[in-house]
RNA sequence: GGCCCGAUCGCCAAGUGGUAAGGCAACGGUUUGCAAAACCGUCACCGCCGGUUCAAAUCCGGCUCGGGCCU
């Protein structure tokens, strides 16, 4: 199995990210040119080709004035996750570094952050087939006996994972059927030593960010989102799993087959929105060496700039730190866990 | 003015004497190849006053508010 990047790949570049809505895409785009840069986006969903308003993924005027990379190197029917996006933003990395520019990852889908920071262990694709049979397991058995099945095969992973969330442990079942070897064994630790990339979090008080995310919904959806949507339906395949999960989409699938009203979906698409805004910020807050600025300063991307600086000359290139990251070296492939 | 019905967490909503289901939202959290997903946790003494009772959200009386009807 091919070894995914590691931190070391990523080595100069900057990470901006932020809650969906901050605001981060814009400023990306003047700090890009400022310092000569490139963006690489950190986002699971503008990978898919055709979903752009729902996405708010950069307009073709922005993408003209930055080289963006990993947007639209999907189809909608394709599938896309961590791994795949990992090793893409490690080649990117490289392509822009041979240009000479720097590359600055912007985006908001921490779980892709957190691979960047601290990498992904040596683990085995999914199998389609082996996952659909733990699925329908799942189905057929019941989610406490499908816990119980890990618990005979991995019972560390089983431990850490409660047995309604189906979803990781048929994962840890899947890797023990393909590998032999329990998930909790290839598992190792990723807590600390996180690589030490300028990571900087956009923050706005809650109250506005949400009313800014509301104001969004409004606007995507008189802005073509339900057009868009038609579009995408339209195609000849269905839209992948992963693509169809994007946020809003569902409820827009539901208005355009007959179901609630044009103001319902919009207030649905409101509150998850929101929720998802909520969960970024518990993952942004566990960020052991981000710096967070208030988008609402004013010479925002000369803040964003201090703020990078200052992180990479911090804490997290001090001795103890270093110590840290030593102890967590994996000895038989050198790689930071 | 009279009569009837209703009043349970931000919203919806069970519960008709034995010490407040559930859903949504909210808030906190988990997160190693679906992550804009999935999962976990927290969250009320029942409109107000008085009465009956060992015990009342549940029964009785009054009041307030909402809805309906009548003169």
């Amino acid at each position: 199995m091919p070894m995914p990047p590691t931190p070391a790949a990523f080595a100069d570049a900057l990470v901006l990210t932020g809650a969906t809505g901050s605001g981060k895409s814009a400023v990306a785009l003047e700090l890009a040119v400022e310092l000569g840069g490139e963006i690489v986006a950190m986002d699971s969903m503008t990978l898919y080709r055709g979903m752009d308003i729902g996405t708010a993924k950069p307009t073709a005027a922005e993408r003209d004035r930055v080289p963006h990379h990993l947007i639209d190197v999907l189809e909608p029917w394709e599938s896309g996750s961590v791994a795949w996006w990992l090793d893409r933003a490690a080649a990117a990395c490289a392509d822009i570094r041979g240009r000479g520019k720097t590359p600055i990852f912007v985006g908001g889908t921490p779980f892709y952050l957190k691979a960047l920071l601290h990498g992904l262990f040596e683990a085995p694709p999914v199998d389609p087939a082996i996952r659909a049979k733990w699925e329908a397991e799942a189905a057929r058995i019941g989610k406490a006996a499908l816990h119980e099945r890990l618990v005979a095969v991995d019972p560390k992973a089983a431990l850490k994972l409660h047995p309604n969330d189906v979803r990781r442990v048929v994962r840890a079942l899947e890797v023990f059927d393909a590998t032999g070897v329990p998930l909790s064994t290839l598992q190792t630790s990723w807590a600390e030593a996180p690589a030490p990339l300028p990571c900087v979090v956009l923050d706005w008080p809650r109250e506005e960010l949400y009313r800014r995310i509301d104001a969004r919904v409004l606007a995507m959806l008189g802005g073509g989102w339900l057009e868009e949507v038609g579009r995408l339906l339209a195609l000849p395949r269905p839209l992948s799993g992963e693509a169809r999960q994007a946020l809003g989409y569902p409820e827009v699938f539901a208005h355009l087959a007959g179901g609630p009203s044009w103001a319902e979906t919009a207030t649905a698409i409101q509150t998850r929105t929101r929720q998802f805004a909520k969960r970024q910020r518990t993952w942004f807050r566990a960020l052991p060496t981000a710096a967070w600025v208030p988008a609402s300063e004013p010479r925002l991307q000369a803040r964003v700039r201090e703020a990078w600086a200052k992180v990479s000359a911090s804490e997290v290139h001090t001795s103890k730190n270093h110590e840290e990251i030593a102890s967590a070296v994996n000895p038989r492939n050198g790689r930071v866990l």
